[in-house]
DNA sequence: CATGAATGAGAGTTCATTCAT
DNA sequence: GATGAATGAACTCTCATTCAT
């Protein structure tokens, strides 16, 4: 895929002031709308600047380019998620491991799914988007903070912990994205995070240093 | 997401010549072609003729609009991953838990591997393109094959299998899908099969009928 | 004729500014020209555009498609045609029948002929557009109109005053075409309504009933 | 409008055999079939060729370009028109004005009407072709042989002949091309001829030298 | 001669971006 | 700053015409 640089994705013009940031938000709202309501290829930014109430001049005001905008809307997305990430595996420092999965599985699904239109809406985005960069930075920040704390569990060690956070982390992806994709369940949305505790603590169990399993409990 | 009917996605003229046959081939080569080396939204019906060595008029012959061959492209690539687990789901019926999962395990990783470039590609394009129903109905199938497997577990018996074929399917699927977006590591994918086949083995135990597992043995 | 329903022929953005209204004005204008300089088959979008001195891009602000463009512009003509007979034609409430063909024959000659090359460029435009049913509408207000004047004559009356209009609408515009689609003969221009007057009338004194007649006398 | 020289607008090759000439009257047929089914715009060499039972290529054997072909549909119709009035006229020659007008009349609304569909086809073809010249000397054509009738009423003789010749025609053709173009009324159609000579009986007799309308009686 | 796959110029239309008001 | 009319490059798609089979 041709890399160009990508000259200036962020926003060029950071809002000082309570209008600003008002204008800023409609514009987020409105972008996540019409990716819902049109679609991707019919996101034009005069459709996005109508729907926030706002001119075309002034949208540009803010992002100097169509996919600066959308740039900012996924980042403001995946920093949320990072930000989530973080603070549960931060929390969990020194836990079980069975207190480590429950926790983050909890969080995980919880801040995918509460704006589960919206994560939708953004895979689109991210294919894409000239983000891959950016995409790849946030996993790599959400397994850092996977394995620092996968680092620290009480009960158990690992031999070669990349290769489990990398798992550990798919793992989680999978049968979220599975489910966001579909028609959604309510059924299968109530179950998935006992579910997703299951496969993640099955796995981590196996993968443990028996050793140290010992040598723990 | 506005989901007008698409008229005849796939209403294209069927090549009687072994020529058009060429063509075709052509064509579907120089799509993915231009969708590695330039991108979704560079991808422009002039500059897939271009590659394939055809006229513009040409590829319309054979797809009448833009999305026809999109969604041609992905139809062949996700058709001949149902068939490949299909078939590998039905050969392992009656076996055991562990050798159905180290089969479809590898057939998986196998199918999703060898044509990694264009795996990945084709990410874009579903998300893209208004082929949700048609993904949709691949990932059901899909299931649908781990389904009728799982029920004939020589060794395993599962209370709700549904819940646990979303599972299994969302599992499997997680990490091949973080490793096909991220920058390709050989490492990672040697180790996959094995991290995979210990995931998804740790799940199923861990969710198969205590009683029947007993029996079993 | 395929009659598609055409969805918002006249559905384009109502100028605002002083400045757009200009606009407008000028894409009518190129218009016209094209289609006297270059024929219907050569008029396209972008060569109305660069005789207008704007860009397609513009042209396409107030008309969404092609066939609007044209549309408006039969409309335009079509508009000022019947309101011409409809006030000549409401005038003559009354007046003898001499009076009556004297005065329409005037003003259909006269407005058909101040824009002759304007009229003759649209036929061939209301020939291909999917306007037969605006033109159908256009022809009944004239209809109509006459009628309801022939009603009032006071010097004759009709048996079947619908056939008399009909008769009436079609010879008062038969001659007219032809000297349109001919080589402008000012000869024949400068004997036309005389002519007309003449044919009218011996056709409506042959036509009225003949006891009114005497009355009327 | 643009006058180009069309180069061999006539078909290039004379039917000789059989089977030629009814490839070439199927073509003819579909060509009106899909410009009645269509329209003008729709029509394409290729729609045309299916409908006809040939291949593309057999259609430019015999009309090396689409405005050949669309030149000689339009040149068989009003070939047929013109011969049926020139035989109409030379029939009356020497007869009365109500002889003659009766006459002509009655051939004109009937060749005009007995494919009424295939004439109101045509009128748009006519629009659009650049096939003005032909056009008014098929009119001029019609002309002359009013004229030449004209001159041998036995009952009447008039001063400017041209004109009243031209008044003529252009009455005789504007009813019937208004009936053309509405919905056909079955009605209308009935009193179409009477009508028409009602109009051209009264126009004839008016214009007629009194002189010798005098003498002749 | 007939066929129909291939051609490619050219048409209609969209939309990111600019800038006079 | 905000506005929204104007721009024009670029895209999708059509169709008259050709020519190898």
């Amino acid at each position: 895929m041709r890399t160009e640089p990508i000259y200036a994705l962020d926003a060029r013009k950071q809002p000082r002031q309570a209008r600003s940031q008002a204008t800023v938000d409609a514009i987020f709202e409105a972008t996540i709308q019409v990716l819902l309501a049109e679609g991707l290829p019919r996101l034009t930014t005069i459709r996005v600047a109508e729907r926030a109430g706002v001119s075309v001049g002034t949208l540009y005001q803010y992002f100097p380019q169509k996919q600066a905008l959308l740039f900012a809307v996924l980042q403001r997305h995946l920093e949320r998620v990072a930000q989530t990430v973080e603070d549960a595996a931060h929390a969990m420092h020194g836990a079980t491991l069975a207190q480590m999965v429950k926790t983050i599985v909890t969080a995980f699904v919880q801040i995918k799914t509460e704006n589960l239109e919206e994560s939708r809406a953004l895979y689109a985005v991210a294919a894409e988007l000239d983000s891959r960069d950016y995409v790849l930075g946030i996993k790599q920040r959400n397994r850092a903070a996977l394995e620092a704390m996968l680092k620290t569990a009480s009960d158990a060690q690992f031999d070669d912990i990349a290769t489990v956070t990398f798992m550990f982390a798919g793992v989680l992806i999978g049968p979220i994205q599975v489910l966001l994709e579909g028609p959604p369940s309510a059924d299968m949305l109530r179950m998935l995070p006992a579910q997703l505790e299951s496969v993640c603590l099955g796995y981590l169990e196996r993968e443990a240093n028996p050793a140290n399993r010992a040598k723990a409990s």
